[in-house]
DNA sequence: TTTAGTGCAAAAGTTTTGCATGGTC
DNA sequence: GACCATGCAAAACTTTTGCACTAAA
């Protein structure tokens, strides 16, 4: 509880630097959004971090949510998924490149390693007359919970 | 000309024969619709299709559309594809299992062939406890054209 | 003739935008 | 004080659904 709490304002405390370090002014309300993040191993709607900021007695707008969103991926902070139809979620992630498993029952996310994909994509990108300048790689399966149930 | 109009009579053919093997019945609004994606290399939204085929006479609805990727991709006739943001975009594929690169730039899609990644895949899903059933590779980069624009 | 499919319009849902207000530098 | 960010409400979009009507089996 005292653990968590301590582990609370710390993550604040990278929400803040981070958005310093994009230029962006660290309001209450752009530390909440992307703090919420940092603390999440899933990845979140705008809809879904809204409600739960709210329900947590915060007062901030949709707006706003969406706002912070498009700030943080713009500038690349978050990730931006599109694995749900017809929604976007996002994602905090370190610097390093990686890629998610999830889970098509739970939908519980697991962040695989950096990948070995590189040099065979170039080829083969290569093949076709490309730069390969990005990839994404999303595996669903099933995790040992689910297929146990 | 002719033969443009020859094939077109054989795509329409090929997505009425495919209608029929997935027990739906080939009707014209269906027919269209997917000889329309047959007939395209690229990805299209229910939106694009829509307008496409109305600003050819067509007198199809926008729900019809919608009702008819849903079944096709429902059946996996067609992949339902999730790389713009916050619509889905439906191609269609053949049996085969493939991954696509998409320029940034043009949009164009290339469909790469059978690809090596399973055994890879399985590995280290099982590190995690997961069984992989399923993944989904999107590279984007840049094609000759575009780089040299 | 019985069933399945369509069109239209309305509804539901997500995301964006305009504008007055409030907080930061 | 100047400027940026927020909240709210309205608007713009995409997608889904209800229902009377039409076409296919």
């Amino acid at each position: 509880m005292l653990a968590g709490m301590a582990q609370g304002k710390q993550v604040e405390r990278q929400a803040r630097e981070t958005l310093r370090a994009l230029g962006a002014r660290p309001t209450a309300q752009r530390v909440t959004v992307l703090a919420e993040l940092m603390g999440e191993s899933n990845d979140l709607t705008a809809q879904e971090l809204h409600q739960r900021l709210r329900r947590r007695g915060s007062r901030l707008g949709l707006a706003t949510v969406y706002r912070t969103l498009g700030l943080l991926s713009g500038e690349g902070a978050i990730d931006a998924l599109s694995h749900r139809p017809g929604e976007i979620s996002y994602r905090w992630c370190g610097d390093h490149h990686h890629h998610h498993l999830v889970c098509s029952s739970c939908q519980n996310v697991v962040e695989l390693g950096d990948c070995e994909l590189t040099p065979w994509l170039d080829r083969v990108a290569a093949d076709h007359g490309f730069v390969a300048t990005a990839h994404r790689l999303d595996v669903a399966g099933l995790c040992a919970d689910c297929r146990a149930a």
